[in-house]
DNA sequence: TATTACGTTGACGTTAACGTCAACTTGGTG
DNA sequence: CACCAAGTTGACGTTAACGTCAACGTAATA
């Protein structure tokens, strides 16, 4: 992936003021300069204003992918980080390689999680739409499904 | 689903202590308690003690997947209350569904999130495997300067 | 009987992830 | 020029989800 956005045919604008990003991923500016105090970000600057690359839009969508999944910001910005890792430093490399295995025995366990509780879901929905039915006679417009 | 763990045919030990819960997952007592004060849990009292059916512990199971999942506590309590509905009052039953709908679908959003980022991830571990690979070919450059 | 283990209820502290507000710059626009 | 919109930096406030005591009760054990 490697967080460089390869120029499309597209997009002439190749920057993004604050205020884009923040309404393009509903949410506030003071969010996207927290999670650059944070570390996760570190936009150029044009003046002090800051300005903000396509890849730097990739690395917000990233975070905010994390905190859906339920990662940390300190987890994100693990991640991003692997994707910019120094490739000369060889233990830097494995610890890296480490971090993302474990990581993705994680994910694969929440995937998991997810499968069973959309089951559970389903379940609960069904024993719902019989109560419903025994309730009241008369055809209920909700289909299942 | 409907937590209430038929009895099976093991297991003659009906009744948990908050610290045998809170041991078998991992947990302090104070969470345990913590979860009671939001309304997650209530158990029966032996005097003062906190005694714990098979069905609360299936309560906490849910709760703590949730939690992996990136759920807020009461969103929580808003799917152990699904189980538990009330079977005789229609509207409440279509609003659970509704509920319940939703949820499904945030979950199977975030089923996608995750299986990308696996995918992401392995490619990721691919590139930093390549990188250590090229690394290792040149004598190893031990001393920095 | 004294101690230990386990439990209880407040009450206050802590951390992450922002929200809110005040005071300031700066680049256009009527 | 005067003003506004958009941006900036502190600094303090807030909420969720617990942690950390302190002070106490109770049952079994030494």
């Amino acid at each position: 992936m490697a967080i460089s956005d390869h120029k499309s045919t597209e997009s002439k604008k190749r920057t993004y003021s604050i205020s884009e990003l923040a309404a393009e991923f509903d949410i506030t500016t003071r969010t996207i300069r927290f999670y650059e105090e944070k570390g996760l970000l570190n936009p150029n600057r044009n003046g002090q204003n800051r300005i903000y690359t396509p890849a730097d839009r990739t690395k917000l969508r990233l975070i905010l992918r994390g905190k859906r999944l339920g990662l940390s910001l300190e987890e994100s910005r693990d991640i991003i980080d692997m994707y910019a890792a120094d490739r000369d430093n060889s233990d830097q490399l494995q610890t890296l390689i480490n971090k993302i295995r474990e990581k993705r025995a994680q994910l694969q366990h929440q995937l998991f999680d997810i499968e069973t509780m959309i089951q559970d879901l389903n379940e609960a929905e069904n024993n719902l739409i019989e109560a419903m039915a025994k309730h009241d006679q008369k055809p209920t417009l909700t289909e299942k499904r």
